[in-house]
DNA sequence: CTATAGTCTATCATGTCTATAGATAAGCAG
DNA sequence: CTGCTTATCTATAGACATGATAGACTATAG
């Protein structure tokens, strides 16, 4: 299960790919929108501003707004921001190394080697979907469904 | 991150699954043999065998043993016997349904398209694998390494 | 100088995870 | 029937992560 954080990461990221006409969105804007708590959202967009996702200006006509093309941003980079390198196991995880403490032998470890090809999967589908992929997805889906509603008419 | 309640399931089926001799094990030996602590192992071995994958007899000549053959005994059983189904999202668990708190069109929502897609993935390679892949995985791997060792010679 | 808007620190409740302790129940041997 | 063996159940404790809130602090436009 992903984190509330990662979603509402991707609530608001999308809200200001989606929304492209203003040059900042000010936190309690975003909050209110996308009916987020503002006080846990500060948070979150504090991070993703470390992660160089956003970039953001104090002050009287501030706020965030995106570092990066839609096209630029990936899911993956999103969701590492919040749940850490995805690994499925602590022998496969590359920012905080380390074996896992119940292994006798990770050379032949079985789960080891399944477990990269998970990690492996996983990384192909959310590092290549972008912000702009989803917002694309999404839109298609809405249209699909109306043309089916069309038809039961 | 999979707990270590999997990992240590695993250790001990694969244990058992590898040592075909024995017609029964004791709670107490396997925890010795694989390192796990007992009192912890006892309600893992309790969970796998509400799951159908052990089965166990109380008293004197009594113990556990596999309820099905290695290769029957999926990895993807035995660690959803522990993390549950292994949704990404609410909205895509089976046995405990129920929409994202946080969503407003589950219909069009891009995020849980795209993490059906991980789901299938996962699901695709742990619930290919057995108990008897695993060990012939790692016999594999094993011999694999000592072959490169005699040319480093 | 002051209102605006992001940033930082601390705290809280709740829940899950790993692990341990102790009591209980089933079953075999004599 | 007694006693030993072995699985099973209930309860608990500590550590940590998660979701969320409160309040003080800092930069900046005008």
């Amino acid at each position: 299960m992903i984190s509330m954080r990662s979603k509402y990461a991707i609530k608001a990221l999308t809200y200001m790919a989606r929304t492209r006409d203003k040059e900042s969105y000010l936190i309690a804007d975003l909050a209110t929108a996308e009916n987020i708590p503002k006080k846990f959202l500060e948070a979150i967009l504090l991070t993703l501003k470390s992660q160089g996702i956003l970039t953001s200006r104090k002050g009287p006509g501030g706020g965030y707004w995106l570092a990066k093309a839609p096209n630029t941003i990936t899911l993956g980079s999103i969701i590492r921001a919040f749940e850490g390198d995805l690994a499925p196991v602590q022998c496969l995880s590359e920012n905080s190394p380390g074996s896992c403490p119940e292994c006798q032998d990770a050379a032949t470890c079985a789960t080891r080697l399944v477990m990269a090809d998970v990690q492996k999967a996983i990384s192909e589908i959310i590092d290549t979907v972008t912000l702009a992929d989803m917002i694309e997805r999404s839109e298609f889906e809405r249209q699909r469904l109306s043309k089916q509603l069309d038809f039961s008419i």
